[in-house]
DNA sequence: GCATTTACTTTAGGTGATAAATTAAAGCGC
DNA sequence: GCGCTTTAATTTATCACCTAAAGTAAATGC
């Protein structure tokens, strides 16, 4: 990127431009490029292209899930850098039991890369549930037995360094933005598709929380009063039909599938189950049916009420949409006149494990405040 | 008002405020009132109190409804000085006939107040239905035949001044938020209950729009799938249980009623039928009861999606929303968990037919650039 | 009547952005 | 090869906006 085409982009003037790119040099945030890069093809003086300096700052990102939690580094750049897993039975744990844990296995890490970086820019924590970012709070997670929990706190005190915490789903709508094919939509709501089912809603560009961070939860929409039972203990959510536990827990009794727990289906079995269904099983077909006719009430609603550019589904579960898509289409064109369908898209989104961390680190820096970089970044 | 208070509450310093009220009262958009006005009680230099100047600006704020057309003129203080209203076939109109008629009866209004008020700061037109008022269409409206009408561009052109074109729903969110009781709440919702049932979603104060205006069409939203026909023509809203509408025509099959059109209840009618249920009588009852209860299985969709800090129900179909209330709860406990019904509470406005226009004058008022009222202040 | 309190204004200066002028680094044409 | 043109980036002088601090105004209380 120029000098030149930062003004426009920002609308300031090149001046202030030069001002600015000048100190972040100075500060080491970003640097030049060898001018050999670019082969400008016109006349005039060539571009002098700068980038974020990668090794600026680094941000920890930690994602919470059933029986795991996985960390991994990303770069001033955004990029991961470091992955590491680790199996944790969850929901046996104490809220003073996780933040140990995390410390310990934070630290390690930390320790481990602060040769290559300078600088802690922040820690990002995503987890499935309701989680409270302003207030620091874990409000409620199916991977957690324990509720309200204060957890970001601790975290800022240890490691002196900004932690955010985050819905999953808004770390995943976070990465789809930086996607070029995405970013032109400022109203986008995704919708993911797996275990349960998780929706982000992005106005202009930035996650919709609602007032304790629990807006946003479409799974726990109704289709029908007094249906499917839900994880959630109530009946006839959206997520009682179309996740992943309810489309096995429908299947099970009627197909041969690999064996396992019924309630929390492996890969596996969901893996055939789809398979199935996209073969024309009629079993499995009415199965997908069902749970497109389901799916696509809800998004009729959802459709309704924010009148996206765009919805997108995506998530381990989209593997398997194909086999919903016509039930579903039929149910949103049976819900909606033109009018209120309105010029909302519908898309799917091939799914990668990794962009919970890209969304959640992209959030981060981000967050992150210059100001406090470049002090840091001058200390050290 | 006074400076020293102003200063705080806008996070800017004594001496600014003593500069921007300086250039303000120059211009004739503030003035300062006679200092007996107060009596301080306190020691020391007492304040000066100064207020908007009535009468520096007016707004012409215009309701178009089903058969008939409202304007009114407000002051720069938000008052309405000046209401009148035209009954008129509207379903029967062009959009040539519809701009014509409202220049004409504008105009009059213009004339009629020049006198007495220095500028013209906006014309705002409120309207059932979807607008998009960033681009001036009126995209669809039950109050007229015609869709995606540029209605504002003509009349910008015709008056010179800024017209804000708004949904009538939007605009009672606004009023609402003027009253101190619910100006605590940056994210709210209002639903209101009519003929049509409308919805208005504020987030951090401001209306929730969407892509195109269609937002928050909650009336639209689902309670049964292939249930009661809504006048949208699909089967299965919210509206075709809990509208006027709705209420009537089930109604009428049982009771001895008023007569009428019963697809266009009066609003004797509707008191009749309201007045039986709140007295208890026992069809009148259970048809509320039923309407309560699809009310609450979409007031919990609302909840699940939007997170608000409080639902506020009103509309002159508030009157018998009591008789609605026992099955909406139920309704919503039986759909939502706990946590995911949150902090979000829900309460009853009551009605006045004025909040349309308070609210339409307050929008405009806000978006008045101060600049160029000025210039026109200063060349008058 | 003088100290005290509170409200408001003036002054002198800081901050941040900018337009316009200047410098830099390339290609093009003769 | 040398000026001319083009495009990029920097420097400079200035402007717009806000503020801290000092000063002025207008009341009360002893």
């Amino acid at each position: 990127m120029a000098r030149v085409d930062l003004g426009p982009m920002n609308g300031i003037s090149s001046a202030t431009v030069t001002s600015i790119t000048a100190e972040l040099l100075g500060q080491g945030l970003i640097s030049e490029l060898p001018p050999e890069t670019i082969r400008s093809g016109g006349r005039g003086r060539p571009k002098t292209l700068i980038q974020l300096n990668p090794d600026a700052a680094f941000v920890i990102c930690v994602k919470v899930s059933i029986n795991e939690i996985q960390i991994v580094v990303g770069d001033f750049t955004g990029q991961i850098r470091h992955s590491t897993h680790h199996p944790l039975t969850t929901l046996t744990l104490t809220q003073d039991d996780l933040c140990a844990v995390l410390e310990e296995k934070i630290e390690a890490i930390r320790a481990d890369v602060c040769d290559t970086f300078h600088y802690l820019a922040g820690i990002c924590l995503a987890i499935q549930g309701v989680v409270s970012p302003n207030s620091g709070l874990i409000i409620w997670s199916p991977a957690l037995s324990f509720r309200n929990a204060p957890i970001s706190e601790r975290l800022t005190t240890t490691f002196g360094c900004p932690v955010l915490l985050e819905n999953d789903a808004n770390c995943i709508a976070r990465a789809l933005t930086s996607h070029p094919e995405y970013a032109a939509y400022p109203n986008l709501i995704v919708i993911m598709l797996g275990y349960g089912i998780g929706m982000s809603v992005l106005i202009d560009g930035k996650p919709f929380l609602g007032t304790n961070g629990s807006a946003a939860e479409f799974g726990h929409t109704k289709y029908e009063p007094g249906g499917a039972l839900c994880a959630c203990g109530r009946r006839g959510c959206i997520e009682a039909y179309a996740s992943d536990y309810a489309l096995y827990r429908e299947a099970r009794a009627m197909l041969t599938l690999p064996p396992g727990d019924s309630a929390h289906p492996s890969d596996a079995q969901m893996q055939a189950l789809n398979q199935m269904a996209m073969e024309g099983d009629p079993v499995a077909s009415q199965i997908y049916s069902k749970a497109g006719r389901a799916l696509g009430y809800g998004i009729a609603n959802v459709l309704a009420l924010f009148n996206p550019d765009l919805v997108l589904i995506t998530g381990s579960g989209v593997r398997g949409f194909e086999a919903m898509r016509p039930a579903m289409e039929e149910a949103i064109d049976d819900a909606l006149v033109e009018e209120l369908i309105g010029p909302s898209r519908l898309a799917t989104s091939p799914w990668d494990r990794d962009m919970t961390f890209l969304g959640g680190i992209a959030m981060t820096l981000h967050a992150t405040d210059l100001q406090t970089l470049a002090g840091c970044q001058a200390s050290a």
